[in-house]
DNA sequence: TAGCGGTGTTGATGTGGATCAAACGCCGTT
DNA sequence: AACGGCGTTTGATCCACATCAACACCGCTA
């Protein structure tokens, strides 16, 4: 548990277990954005425990009972949720910064599973001790619903996606937010690598694997994009956001 | 403005123009659920405002500067997301003791329109003040999330419908959650009108509006509903839950 | 009482994407 | 180096629903 020889991060909990998102890189667009060095301080109390889950595993299921929100200290999770019947439907993919588990609050259990998509490391936000702290800190309580109201307006962009949209205009919208995300990261906005396959993308967008296969290759024929396997290369940016911009038919 | 003849909740006004959770029917469905009597004074305090929408009209707007949320008092709404090029997406229908605006919160401004179905009537709860009075009485606090929470739960159940269900699924699914909220109002599970038109219908479970009308026309020929322009009645509720539950196929 | 616009139903036809099927590349295993 | 399995690509075919079109109905207003 205490191999902590993961480069990137070492220097951050110098052998404490505790973590610190005084310290931490992706406090600007994680849960303490816009809070004060003093009141971060006071989040770090709260955040006590940081977590590795490996690729595959859960973060948490459908029906677990619920008793903290968690934070994507770095790797990449899918959300989904599934039927009696086996069909599911990933309703989301977490990156780094983002917040998973709020779907929990409302009937005390999870209604989703949180799928690590790679090896990661999520930081641990007991529910209680949130509410707690929201009390003292009235701007950890703003922005607590910020994130709330964030995921909300998300999902109501997925649900335009999902009713209105056809299969290219929705992965041309998967990819610019894709890129949007990770460069609000640091990364490079015009390449990355996949980190769901393409069945992942097409129960997102609601499609079959084959037409996000087929569309794809549609794109790079038209020299949008450049597809290897998970590699992409966005080369007209411009040209993705007219299809996307073109539920115009 | 006080023309409070409107006579089922003439009782609750009592000509005053603050309003009265404490008196309100709803209480225990909206956002004072679950708190003490001394609490839902307080609440009182805050939710100064009640206003009438007239059917068509808006509630509020997306661009709009946000600085409250609603509470529909009676009535009917539906919310709705629109693109640059004018396509629209229904995302939700709220009637009484739901909560709207929320989506507001994450960018200071609404993201959505919230359109009366019917005339209606609403309360207002100033954010600014919610924000304090969460801070006293953590059950609100409690409360509030777990409305915003039910909100991202109910969003991933129509992703659901949009990503995997056929049409057919997805009106059954849509009747049986209509009546499982007018029943929890107190109306009947089993027969009730339509406040939305076929169109609004389609666009909210992401079909057309013939397709709406198909589906219906072929829930009446097999016996489980009975149609009469905007009014339903649920003949067979198990018919229609087999209907739902079988996105096997 | 007629006319009219918004809404709903129903039929005929078209099509985007699902389904079915085959083959291939990549990768870890033996 | 051969093997198997998973993920992906691509082609052929199918079908659920969209689209197009005509008409019926209902509540208005005049």
């Amino acid at each position: 548990m205490s191999t902590n020889l993961n480069a990137m991060h070492a220097r951050l909990d110098l052998g404490a277990l505790k973590t610190a998102c005084a310290a931490c890189n992706l406090r600007e667009i994680c849960l303490p954005a816009g809070l004060s060095p003093q009141e971060i301080d006071k989040l770090d109390h709260l955040v006590y425990v940081r977590r590795k889950i490996k690729r595959g595993e859960a973060l948490y299921r459908a029906g677990t009972a619920f008793d903290a929100i968690y934070a994507v200290r770095s790797g990449f999770f899918k959300t989904r949720v599934t039927t009696q019947d086996g069909r599911d439907q990933v309703t989301g993919f977490s990156m780094a910064g983002e917040i998973l588990g709020m779907d929990g609050i409302s009937h005390d259990e999870y209604t989703c599973d949180a799928i690590a998509l790679e090896d990661s490391e999520i930081c641990t936000i007991p529910y209680s001790q949130l509410e707690k702290l929201s009390i003292e800190v009235p701007s950890l309580q703003r922005h607590f619903h910020k994130v709330m109201s964030r995921e909300i307006v998300r999902e109501n962009g997925v649900m335009m996606l999902l009713g209105v949209m056809r299969a290219e205009e929705r992965l041309a919208a998967f990819l610019l937010n894709l890129s949007q995300r990770l460069s609000a990261r640091g990364y490079s906005p015009l390449e990355f690598n996949l980190r769901m396959t393409r069945e992942e993308i097409g129960s997102y967008l609601g499609m079959k694997l084959e037409t996000v296969s087929r569309s794809f290759s549609k794109f790079q024929a038209d020299g949008l994009i450049a597809v290897d396997q998970k590699y992409i290369r966005l080369q007209d940016i411009d040209g993705l956001r007219e299809i996307y911009a073109h539920h115009t038919r």
